[in-house]
DNA sequence: CCAGGATGGTTCAAATCTGAACAACAAGTA
DNA sequence: TACTTGTTGTTCAGATTTGAACCATCCTGG
């Protein structure tokens, strides 16, 4: 650990656009769906998450994987969506200690009519702004590092 | 808006990619960085930043948007690194509301010997994961999206 | 010179996130 | 069966973030 490897100019570059960017981008995000829902980004990746799933529904622990946040913020967030009637709670019939996060009907009205304008910001802030090859090259820079990152 | 235009296959990967990717990477980055000096990632930009500008100081809302946050949790982060020594409050001589937050020595020591540890994290999951070319094409498309999201 | 509107920071309340501690259950082993 | 170890989800305390409200200061047009 001696001598650091230090980033040089391309490498800077690129870490620090990646950085202000996603960071811009969350907060937009983040507003769009307040002022539209008043949902935060969380829950609805949630119910995006869950409205894909089969049967529409999915286990505590591989939600939070795969939405990234810690297994007490889905706890939260689940209550959250619960006392707003976009999800429910079920015990897993295989595993006792199991809980089951469903999307209700009211959920997938929710998703669906809150998608639009959503993806509206994606799309004038990111995808439309990016050519069909470097869609293709962030995607796969994007994976390989998630993968590491997933252990 | 009565027509949405939904993600393509190409769209949607690249957007998932994306997302999760910057949420893993920034936790990882939290956990590493708590670890190592008790800072928070926020507050290392900060310290970057700083360490960066002219005379190692930058006014309170210059700072918030290179660091990407609201002026409330920069008063907050920066009152907390008040207290740790490591940065120091001026008042702006040309401006009599401003503030001027100023890196100290201590503040400097912190950041030399924080960054590599940081630098290594950022290295294995992101930067020695792309190739050149990657890194570049990401770069561009950031700083498109960046600039569009600066308004 | 002054009113009126921007700008800069801070304060505040409310919401959210995280990790640690915990309790209940699962699953394999002797 | 009884033990041991691992997993699941919740609870809890503490830290952090955000936007709104606020005051002080700047600045421009009349």
């Amino acid at each position: 650990m001696t001598d650091t490897r230090w980033l040089d100019d391309t490498e800077m570059a690129a870490w620090r656009a990646f950085l202000s960017t996603s960071h811009l981008l969350e907060r937009r995000i983040e507003e769009q769906l307040k002022a539209a829902a008043g949902l935060t980004h969380p829950q609805y990746e949630i119910l995006v998450r869950l409205a894909d799933a089969p049967d529409r529904q999915m286990r505590m622990t591989e939600l939070a994987r795969g939405v990234v946040v810690s297994k007490s913020a889905l706890t939260y967030q689940i209550t959250r969506l619960e006392k707003a009637g976009l999800v429910e709670r079920t015990t897993c019939p295989s595993d006792d200690r199991g809980v089951l996060a469903v999307l209700t009907e009211a959920g997938l009205r929710c998703l669906e009519r809150v998608a639009p304008g959503h993806l509206a910001v994606v799309r004038a802030y990111l995808v439309d702004r990016l050519t069909r090859d470097e869609l293709e090259v962030m995607t796969t820079a994007m994976r390989r590092t998630e993968r590491a990152l997933r252990e």
